[in-house]
DNA sequence: CATGAATGAGGATTCATTCAT
DNA sequence: GATGAATGAATCCTCATTCAT
C-alpha cells in the first residue's frame, strides 16, 4: 500500500490516539481534528475506522519486525553475543515504537478475533521462530543449555520490556524522575533494561557464573 | 463500602466485561443485561459508569494485594524460600484474578489520570515496598547480592506473568493446546511460570550456581 | 404485538410518509418530528427504521385482509353476487387504505427480499386462495365458465384499482375534478370502479350478455 | 438533447438502478461505478442526480409513446382489430420497457410535483387522446357501445399490465415458474395478457357475445 | 474536457444518564 | 427504593456536489 502525505499523517495520529485512548475511546472526529482534515476523509481514505486501524497496523508493524535473519548465519559472533544483540534490538524497538507496542498490547487484551489480532499472532510467530533458530544454533554449538523453555524466555523478554513501558509513570515516581525529559528517561530505561535482561539471559542460557 | 447482592453481581459482571472489551467497549446496557437488572440501576447504584469502574477496582483490588507482611517477620524460612513463596503468590494471584489483572493493564495503557489509575499506582507502590523489604532482609542476612535492581526485577516478575496471560491464545496455538480446558491450561502455565521465575530470581539474587 | 398510543402515532405517521416518499426518501427524523418525539424513540421503540417498516406493515396489513371466508359458506347469495361483494370489498379496502396500498406497490417494485416483501407475498397468496375458492364454487354450481384465468382476473382487479389510485392526479385533471375534496373524489372513483369492474367480471365469469 | 456514448451508458444504467432501487435508494456512486466513470461525471454531465433522472425519462419516454397515430386513419382494419393492435402494443411496450415502466409507477407513487411527474402526466394525456380517438372512431362506425368509460378502460389496460409486471415474483411462485428464464416468462405473460385483455375489451366495447 | 480529491450536510443508531412514577 | 420511559449528545458512515487541476 502506498499512502500519500495526508494519509500518513492520519495514520501517525491514529497510532498515537489509539495507543493512549484505545480504539473505542478514540473517535474518528478526534483523529480528523488533530489531522486537520474533514471527518469524512477517514472513511474516504481508509473505508472505515476499523480499516484505518488495520492500515495503522500494516504501516507500522514492519518497524517491529526483528532484523535477526542475517544474525543467524553470522559466523563471527558467538551465540551469546547474538542473543545480546537480539535483546538490544527488542528493547530498542519497543521503546522506540512505544505507541505501536501499546496498541499491540491493548489488542491482545481483547478476545475479539479481528484482522489486526491475526496480524499480531503472525508477527509474534515470526519473531518467535527467529529466536528459536538462534537458540538452537547456540545449543548445537554446545554453549547453550539443553533444556530451555523458549516460550517462557520470550515471555520474560517481551514482558519485562512491556512492563517497563507500561509502568513508566510509576517508575518515574518511585525513582524521582518525574521531571526528566522523555528522551533522557527512555535512554535511562534502555540501559537498565539491557543490562538486566542480558544478565537474566546469560543465566538462563549458559552455564557460566 | 458495603454492597448488596445485586450490586456485587453488577461488579462481578462489570469486571469481566471491562476486562475483555475495555471500558469504552462495554456499554452499561451490556452490563445491565447480563446482570439482569435495569439499565438505570448502574447510575442509581454507582452514580455513573466511571464510578462503577472505581467500585470494581476498589472491590477487587484487595484480592491482588500480596500477603507478605507476616512473611518478613518469619524466622523459619530462608530469604530465598520467601522469595519463592512471593513468586508463587504473584503467579497465583495474576492467573486467578486474570480479569482484574487485565483491567489493570488496560488502565495503565491510558495516560488519563483517573481515580482508578491513582489506585493502581498506590497498589503497585505498596507491593513494591513489601518486596523491597524482603530483598533487604535477604541482603542483610548476606544471602542476596548487594546490587539488585528491584524495579527491573519486579518488571520481570510482573511482566513475565502478564505476558503469559496476554499471549495465552498464542501460547496455546504454538504448543498445540488449543483444545485444553481453561483450568488445565492455567495449571500448566502456573507450573511453567513458577519454575521459570524461580530460576531467574535465584540467578538474580544469589551467587549460587 | 401491543402498541401504546405514541407507538401507534409513530406507525401512522410512518405509514403516511413511507407511502408518499418511500422508505429511503423518509428519514427517521422526518417521522420523529411529525410525531413530536425524539429521534432516538424510533430505535428505542422499534429497534430500527427497517423494523419500524415491518411494524407498520404488520399493524396495517390485517386491514387489507379480505373478509371473504364466511362468504364462501353463505348459501343465500349467488356466486356472482359474492363476486360483486368481493369487488366492492377490494375497491373499498384499496381506496380506504390508500397509503398502505402504496407502500405495498412500492415494496413490490424493488427486487430486495425483505421480511416485508415476504409478508406481501403471503398476503397476496392468502387473498388469491379465497378468490379461487369463490370461483370454484361458482364453477361447481355451473354459473361460472370453466376456463377462467384467475391470475389474470386478479391482475385486472388489483391492477385497475391500483391504477386509479396511482393516476388520481391525472384523472382529476382530465375530468376537471382538481378542486374536488378527497372524500368526494374517493366516493366518485369508488362508484365508477365498482360499476366498471362488475361489468368486466360478469363478462369474464358468466355466459350472460 | 444529444448524448454521447458515455452519457447514454450512464442513462441506461441509471434507468435500471432507479427502476429496482428507486431514486433515493440509488446513489450516484452506484451509477458511476457500474458505468465505469468518475462520480463527478454525473454532476458534470447532467448537472445533478435529479437532472439525470429527467434525462433518463426524457431519453426513454418516447419508447413508451404508442404508435397509433396512423392506425386511426387506416381504413382496412376494423375498429376492434385496431383495439387489439393497441392492446398488443401496450403489452409489448410495458413488458419491453419494464424498467422505465417501473420508474413511472414509482414516480406516480410520490406526491411531489417534479418535472418528471409533469412529463408523465403529459405522456399519459397523449396516450389517452390516441385511444379516445380510436374509441370514438369505432363508436361513429356503430360497432362500439355508446357509453364507454374510457378512463376506467385505460385503468384496466395499464393497471392489468402493470400488475403483472409488479407481481411477477408472485406469479412465478404460484405457477411454479420460478426457474423459467426471463425471456420465456415474458413471452408467456405476453400471450396470457393479450388474450385476457382482448376478451375484456371485446366485452367492454362491443355487443357481441 | 474531464477527474481525483475533498467536504458539509445529513443519514441511522447507540450511548449514559435523568426523571416521573 | 427501584425502574421504565425518554432524551440529547455523540457515534460512524454515506451522500451529492464542488473545485482545483
Amino acid at each position: 500500500m502506498e499512502y500519500n502525505d495526508k494519509q500518513t499523517a492520519i495514520i501517525d495520529i491514529a497510532e498515537r490516539l489509539f495507543s493512549v485512548s484505545g480504539f473505542d475511546g478514540t473517535s474518528v472526529r478526534d483523529i480528523a481534528n488533530e489531522a486537520g482534515v474533514n471527518v469524512a476523509m477517514i472513511s474516504y481514505y481508509f473505508g472505515s475506522k476499523e480499516k484505518l486501524m488495520e492500515a495503522v497496523f500494516e504501516h507500522k508493524s514492519n518497524k517491529m519486525r526483528l532484523k535477526v535473519e542475517n544474525l543467524i548465519q553470522d559466523t563471527e559472533m558467538t551465540p551469546i553475543q547474538k542473543i545480546y544483540l537480539l535483546i538490544d534490538e527488542y528493547v530498542e524497538k519497543f521503546l522506540d515504537q512505544k505507541n505501536f507496542h501499546m496498541i499491540m498490547m491493548r489488542e491482545q487484551l481483547t478476545d475479539k478475533r479481528t484482522p489486526v489480532s491475526e496480524l499480531i499472532l503472525e508477527l509474534k510467530r515470526r519473531n518467535l521462530e527467529s529466536v528459536r533458530m538462534l537458540i538452537h544454533d547456540g545449543q548445537k554449538k554446545g554453549v547453550f543449555k539443553k533444556n530451555i523453555d523458549i516460550s517462557m524466555m520470550m515471555g520474560t523478554l517481551i514482558g519485562t520490556v512491556s512492563q517497563m513501558v507500561l509502568s513508566q509513570p510509576f517508575y518515574r515516581k518511585v525513582h524521582g524522575m518525574e521531571e526528566l525529559g522523555e528522551q533522557e528517561f527512555r535512554s535511562h530505561i534502555r540501559k537498565k533494561l539491557s543490562i538486566h535482561l542480558k544478565k537474566l539471559f546469560k543465566a538462563l542460557l549458559t552455564n557460566e557464573a
